[in-house]
DNA sequence: CCCGTGATTTAT
DNA sequence: TAAATCACGGGG
């Protein structure tokens, strides 16, 4: 049974966020082209110009978020804390700013080799529990910034009608990390998979 | 709780 | 140019 690719950037960035919730992020390894992947069960939207906690807030533009103006489907990766990655999805259409960050997946295939890219993890409960953990087990970094997502052979989303994950399941909690940020701060932009032991928090 | 870590942003 | 910041993770 083959996989379609998940395509819909497009919307807006909480409607991406809740629609990734039992999606499959899938990374393929340069070189050894082994295939690593997991059922995203955690996101975050950030909503552009308006939202305080977003890096595109009040329309700033650098050369770290640049990507971020892309159209849906680009990946923006960013490096932060002088040792983490950050996985976001842009979404929405070129200009607007927002995405959706992915903060953890449910690991499912070569868990082997996320353990070896990840030493300090001894439990799959906490191979990809985090938005830096996961970019480390599937060894993502600035290299693949603004690669898209629609088109590119490393990195995609795979669609999984069966997996679409019904509201009730959903929590929406506020954003982790963004206290910074005043009342966005607060406002409920996280989205999870209750019942998910793979979850950051 | 605290701290490493260094690229990026922001203030001078 | 210098200082402050930071979508975090790991260890007490």
């Amino acid at each position: 049974m083959s996989c379609e690719r998940f395509r819909d950037f497009a919307a807006d960035p909480i409607t991406v966020a809740r629609r990734l919730l039992g999606q499959r992020l899938v990374r393929i390894m340069p070189r050894t082209g082994k295939r690593l992947s997991g059922i995203i069960v955690e996101t975050e939207a950030y909503l552009g110009e308006e939202d305080a906690a977003c890096h595109t807030f009040n329309g700033r533009r650098t050369q770290r978020n640049n990507s971020m103006y892309l159209p849906g489907g680009h990946a923006y990766i960013y490096f932060t804390y002088g040792m983490h990655h950050m996985l976001n999805i842009v979404c929405g259409d070129e200009g607007d700013g927002v995405a959706v960050l992915i903060r953890a997946i449910e690991p499912e295939e070569g868990l082997e080799t996320m353990f070896k890219h990840r030493q300090r993890a001894n439990r799959e409960t906490d191979l990809c529990s985090g938005p830096a953990k996961l970019t480390q087990a599937l060894r993502l970094d600035r290299s693949l910034d603004g690669i898209d997502l629609g088109s590119s052979p490393v990195l995609f989303v795979e669609r999984l009608r069966s997996r679409m994950l019904p509201r009730r399941y959903i929590i929406a909690a506020p954003r982790i990390g963004v206290d910074y940020a005043g009342v966005w701060a607060r406002k409920p932009l996280r989205f999870f998979c209750g019942n998910s032991p793979h979850v950051s928090c």
